[in-house]
RNA sequence: GCCGGUGUGUCGGAAUUGGCAGACGAGACAGACUCAAAAUCUGUUAUCCGCAAGGGUGUGUGGGUUCGAGUCCCACCACCGGCACCA
């Protein structure tokens, strides 16, 4: 044994040994168990890994090596997500082509990944700017558009000033770009549109039957957002037209005393002669267009909104006339772009009106009666009785919308209607680093897809992929490529320039994986039956609704085009916390807080990296850099080496560390299921230190030992084995087993108690019964046990309660 | 404003899900080794009173349920994250 262990060359020398052996190759075995176990790809950026990156990583790959260990076939894959903005902007800023960019970074990342150590099956590696991995990515938009679910529309975006590309909403933070930072402002622009909206119920529904944490689910539920409501036709005094809101409170009708409509509604433009405060509407307007989405709908700011003169609604269901506002705070893009406003109980409403001195019309009370709506709107949904409402009056909430939607529907002036908060998904980008979007556009056939034997549509070399500053992608300058045949009549058309988001790399890229190389398909029907779907998708809270909802999407609409064998592209997802700063804040260059993880590896090796990370806190929790905690892990490894200075003979586990020995085992194999991994090492810690008291450890103890570690430090753990001359290598050894019967200890100390609180404690055997226990509980209290005994609690193998008076 | 999460020693965090609060790690202090330092080993380490035995107090705050509450219920406070005023 060497005096101190070295990382440097036993971390290298087992890193080459593995590739040698391609102990971690997957085996398209089919007739084994499988795993399929998946880590969010990552996006190969300029900066190289981050510490961050490791948590999740070290995470599965603990788990794959143990299930491994339990003889499953186990596919664990790695690649990159390597198409999106942040590549571009480099490119152009320094002037190399974004591929050359690309290749770089991926070559970085790949190394700094293998010296960690992980058991990722490298054969499988995929890249999401692969010609041979776009095909594929290319041939489901295909397939969308032919199903009607890809199409063209103008529409307002957001348009990121700097970027120069339009943003999908679910992209805009804050107001600014989510990946530049800039001021995002409203644009109209043809826009290539999927109809993930199609699809709002299917996703709302596979959450019954899916494996999700809660606030995953939670999430995904609250984006799509499904509300049962009505739509209602108020009239317009005079007029053909109808005004038509959505409402979840129709039962609210007979209070509403004003109508709200977008300011881009065209009901304004329709009747703009017949409005005498033309000047004010148009300054409004303007004012309204200048806003983002999110400043519009900011709740902290004031109310602002100017009414319709010259135009008066009908309420239809008491033909009352209500005067019509025009509010930002009400949006073409949710529902019909018109409200009913019912001040008395929507908070919202309610300021409006009060900013405005609007009337209140109170139509629902308490249980108790006591409702005073000059305070604040009453919401209350599930104590409310209707009042002042003709029909509807004396009948719960609940009882008032089926009437009134019933009541709408027979009368013919609304009916039933359920509303998502969910859009479609805009899928242009006027970018250069994307897949090309395989469309054709003509004069006479219009949007003409190319065919499937065209596929991959290559991007093409170009000079400049600065963005233009018309909108327009860097392709549009390309005429030579721009300039195309129509696949449909032959006439001369043009190519599509937009390219596709970095979401639609990652939609899919989980098949892949199951069959990488496969040039008929994106994957054998086969490999797909074996592997899919993912068992254990672990991934960050930021993709829960964009990345997660969307790679759903997509899979569903293959499971329904019969390309996919399962509903549901995984079984189970988890989500794990961010690794801030040592000051407790997120690492950023700004703050100089950035810790690198390749100067972990050099000063501690990769296996106190990947302890420390498992160790820092609980998995799904942020938590905090620290370097000595870095340390403290590395000692904990080298006291590992240092057993085999106390090892003793003997293969099976010495009488007084049996109990020890299984109740670890059983400790360490559920916590690493539960991604407990920080209780499995304190475990493990516990134990060494017990070794350590009584100055030995056996060959058959130490074993147990390493195996049990060996996910967690894969390095050295093989290299104690192969000093302790065992046979094959740690990661060919079968899990570890405990028996259920060993882990009780013969005796164990409980508390005893009066009152609850804890006065001393006592030993008693396992199997003593109660009476003996309390009997010996009470000699132990003594002259402390005085007055008159109430009762007496004894829980086994816990406490014993005696309650006086 | 709404939604979600989190509040436990000096610090990171445990607590078998209602049963001995503070496992494990870090730091600090003391000791051993050393000419010395580092490393390593061995102790001590929530807090108050007490020489001690022992006793009191303690899981963001205030109430409650219970023989017993970090854990359950009600009301609040602080911090972090998300957001689309969603009608």
């Amino acid at each position: 044994m060497a005096e101190i262990y070295n990382h440097h060359t036993v971390e290298k020398k087992w890193q080459k040994i593995w590739d040698e052996e391609k102990a971690f190759r997957t085996e398209n075995d089919y007739t084994k168990p499988k795993f399929y176990a998946l880590v969010e790809f990552p996006y190969p950026s300029g900066q190289g890994l981050h510490v961050g990156h490791p948590r999740p990583y070290t995470a599965l790959d603990i788990v794959a090596r143990k299930r491994r260990m339990q003889g499953y076939n186990v596919l664990y894959p790695m690649g990159w997500d390597a198409f999106g903005l942040p590549t571009e902007n480099y490119a152009i800023k320094n002037q190399i082509h974004p591929k050359v960019v690309t290749e770089n970074n991926v070559a970085r990342f790949k190394n700094q990944l293998h010296s960690l150590g992980y058991s990722f099956d490298w054969d499988r590696e995929i890249n999401t700017t692969d010609p041979e991995y776009y095909k594929w990515t290319q041939w489901i938009f295909l397939k969308l558009f032919k199903e009607g679910l890809a199409y063209k529309k103008e529409m307002p975006i957001n348009w990121c000033t700097s970027c120069k590309v339009g943003l999908a909403n679910e992209e805009v933070v804050n107001g600014v770009c989510e990946r530049c930072g800039s001021a995002v402002v409203r644009k109209v622009k043809s826009e290539w549109m999927l109809k993930i909206t199609n699809y709002a119920d299917k996703l709302l529904e596979g959450l019954n039957n899916v494996d999700y944490i809660e606030r995953v689910k939670t999430s995904q539920k609250n984006w799509i957002g499904r509300s049962e409501g009505a739509e209602v036709d108020f009239s317009i005094d005079g007029k053909e037209d109808k005004l038509r809101v959505y409402t979840t409170r129709p039962d609210t009708l007979f209070g509403a005393t004003y109508m709200v409509v977008s300011p881009e509604h065209p009901i304004i433009d329709k009747y703009k002669d017949e409005i005498t405060n033309w000047n004010a509407i148009t300054e409004y307007r303007e004012m309204a267009a200048k806003k983002s989405d999110f400043e519009r709908t900011e709740l902290a700011k004031d109310k602002t909104g100017v009414v319709l003169e010259g135009l008066m609604a009908v309420n239809p269901i008491n033909d009352t006339k209500i005067p019509i506002w025009i509010s930002d705070y009400v949006l073409m893009t949710y529902g019909t772009g018109a409200i009913m406003a019912v001040p008395a109980h929507d908070e919202r409403d309610w300021e409006f009106a009060k900013k405005f001195s609007l009337p209140m019309i109170q139509v629902v009370e308490g249980k108790d009666g006591v409702v005073n709506i000059d305070e604040a709107a009453f919401t209350d949904v599930a104590t409310g009785q209707m009042v002042n409402s003709g029909f509807l009056t004396g009948l719960s909430v609940e009882e008032a919308k089926e009437k009134v939607k019933d009541f709408l529907t027979e009368k013919g002036i609304g009916c039933r209607k359920i509303n998502y908060k969910l859009r479609d998904w805009v899928f242009s980008r006027q970018r250069y680093w994307g897949e090309p979007i395989p469309i054709v556009h003509c004069e006479k056939c219009g949007y003409v897809p190319l065919d499937e034997s065209e596929l991959p549509l290559l991007l093409p070399e170009v000079d400049s992929y600065m963005p233009t500053d018309n909108g327009e992608s860097p392709l549009a300058a390309m005429t030579d490529w721009v300039n195309t045949t129509c696949p449909c009549c032959g006439g001369s058309a043009k190519r599509e320039t937009d390219t596709m988001p970095q979401w639609a790399g990652s939609s899919w890229y989980f098949l892949r994986y199951t069959d990488p190389t496969n040039k008929e398909a994106l994957a054998g029907k086969e490999a797909l039956d074996y592997w899919m779907p993912v068992d254990w998708y672990n991934g960050g809270m930021e993709h829960t609704t964009l990345h997660l909802l969307y790679s759903r999407f997509w899979h569903k609409f293959l499971y329904d085009q019969k390309v996919v064998p399962t509903p549901e592209p995984y079984q189970k997802r988890t989500s794990h916390g961010m690794i801030l700063g040592e000051n407790g804040e997120k690492m950023s260059k700004s703050r100089g807080n950035v810790v690198n993880p390749d100067d972990i590896v050099r000063d501690y090796g990769a296996d106190t990296l990947r302890t420390y990370e498992m160790f820092i806190g609980a998995f799904d929790l942020s938590a905090s850099w620290s370097d000595d905690g870095v340390k403290g892990c590395r000692r904990f490894l080298d006291r590992v080496w240092k057993l085999q200075t106390i090892l003793t003979d003997g293969d099976g586990y010495s009488k007084d560390m049996e109990t020890k020995m299984h109740q670890t085992i059983k400790k360490v194999s559920s916590d690493f299921e539960n991604l407990k991994f920080n209780t499995a090492i304190a475990a493990m810690m516990a134990l060494i230190n017990d070794f350590y008291k009584k100055d030995a450890v056996t060959k058959g103890e130490y074993k147990t030992l390493v195996t049990l570690l060996n996910p967690v430090a894969p390095h050295i753990t093989e290299e104690i084995w192969s000093i302790l001359g065992l046979e094959g290598r740690v990661y060919q050894q079968s899990w570890p087993v405990f028996d259920e019967a060993k882990t009780v200890e013969a005796t164990v100390e409980i508390a005893v108690q009066i009152n609850g609180k804890t006065k001393t404690t006592i030993a008693i055997g396992k199997e003593d019964p109660k009476d003996q226990v309390l009997t010996k509980a009470k000699e132990a209290l003594g002259d402390r046990l005085s007055g008159n005994v109430v009762k007496e609690i004894y829980v086994p193998g816990r406490i014993v309660n005696i309650v006086m008076k």
